[in-house]
DNA sequence: GCCAACGTTGGC
DNA sequence: GCCAACGTTGGC
């Protein structure tokens, strides 16, 4: 199994959103970022667990866990002329974005802050504090993982 | 294939 | 709203 982290901006879509769908699940389309895309496409499995991120907003950082229940598959979006996401460029035959999907699985009581997590002398690896932390998903390794889910459940 | 220009992301 | 850091595009 593997941990990730997806960023949302929450005025669009939060934890919260994610968690009060019927079955609590939500297919994370309309990533249109190669390095993402090869994540999506190749590595996220299901069974994985995901921090899910949550930024451009007043608190930045991890609100919570998600799971994967559906791995892979070419994101929808890309083939509609009416959507924000769509792709000209993409055919169905060989389709350039990808999706899956996750289910609600835990709330933090707060916030984990992207702030904290920066001061957190053992938290290096994680995308958020490498490479501008833009990438909108991200793989985090095991060790961090444990560290920064214990210390959001502290909070 | 280089690289300048442009667009986007996202923290602050 | 500013701006730094990236990613993408397109001319050559």
């Amino acid at each position: 199994m593997a941990y990730w982290l997806f960023k949302t901006e929450p005025d669009a879509f939060s934890i919260d959103d994610l968690n009060s769908r019927p079955d609590q699940t939500e297919p994370w389309d309309g990533v249109r970022n190669y390095q993402a895309r090869n994540f999506l496409r190749d590595k996220v499995a299901i069974g994985d667990q995901v921090f899910i991120y949550h930024s451009s907003c007043k608190i930045v950082g991890i609100a919570g866990v998600a799971e994967v229940v559906k791995a892979g598959y070419p994101d929808e979006t890309q083939f509609n002329p009416e959507s924000n996401y769509y792709d000209p460029k993409s055919t169905r035959e060989n389709p350039r974005w990808f999706r899956v999907d996750v289910k609600f699985v835990e709330k933090f009581e707060s916030v984990l802050p992207l702030s904290v997590i920066k001061a957190m002398p053992n938290i290096t690896e994680i995308g958020l504090v490498k490479k501008g932390g833009r990438l909108s998903i991200m793989p985090v390794e095991e060790t961090e993982w444990q560290q920064l889910y214990t210390t959001a459940k502290m909070n």
